[in-house]
DNA sequence: GAGACACGCTTTACTCTATAAAGCCGGCAG
DNA sequence: CTGCCGGCTTTATAGAGTAAAGCGTGTCTC
């Protein structure tokens, strides 16, 4: 074997965590993405605001933004003689974000490891004074 | 019994996830504080900066914003005569930390499950236009 | 038929913040 | 004493999240 350890995503620095895409690490967006992920059908407008608790303007901006990035789709129609949109997450946005996601368990994996180990800090050697 | 299923953390809208502390939430302070509670008894400056590839500038300010949340303490002393800087989390930091990652663990959770179940998407019905 | 009102979003304006670049200060070498 | 380097701080700027305002269309009520 060449490589007898590999850590395929881990060049040099520990803790720095790259992947984690601006694009979805954002409270809201990370929302959206779940939801859309979630009912791979779509969502109205309505309901994908209801199910991240965000306001009109919030879930529109956050939305366009997705778009740009050409992670979800945007259909416009009718229902009952009202416009509805409805979001879909593309093919794309889906393994982008499930990418993510992977980081994102292995920040929970390095924070968790970390707790169960060590108990509690140390007094400090002299020389050293605070703030 | 009284609650069959309690729930505690979701009053009434999911993918809402608002514990995710805006201070914690983002890819330095991330590295940060993992590195700090992986090393509990401390890194200085320098270590620090390396562990989470961070330019100096970058990682003083982000110090300084934890500090004054009081999740980190800064501790001033020197080596081979010249100033160093050695950072700890404090208890409380420790623990917010912790139950942010836990929130971060449920997110996780959530996009996961829905990866498992559906597959891709079917077509949309009349009526609905793109963009 | 003309306001008034509600729905379904978009756009705008503001504030906050991450970060690159510049600055500062003491020690050391020549 | 002049310049340079290590070890950070401070500043300046671009970018982004979000509350508030705006807009267009349908549906009442009188």
């Amino acid at each position: 074997m060449t490589h007898p350890d590999p850590k395929p995503d881990e060049p040099t620095g520990r803790f720095a965590y790259e992947g984690l895409e601006r694009i979805f690490h954002e409270k809201a967006r990370l929302g959206i993405m779940t939801s859309l992920v979630t009912h791979s059908r779509g969502l109205v407008f309505a309901d994908l605001k209801d199910l991240c608790q965000l306001t009109d303007g919030n879930l529109s901006r956050h939305l366009q933004i997705l778009h740009e990035a050409g992670f979800v789709e945007i259909w416009k129609g009718f229902h009952k003689k009202r416009p509805q949109t409805l979001c879909r997450v593309t093919e794309g946005g889906r393994q982008r974000f499930l990418e993510y996601i992977n980081v994102l368990e292995t920040v929970v994996q390095d924070a968790l490891k970390a707790a169960s180990g060590s108990p509690s800090s140390p007094k400090l050697a002299e020389g050293w004074s605070p703030i």
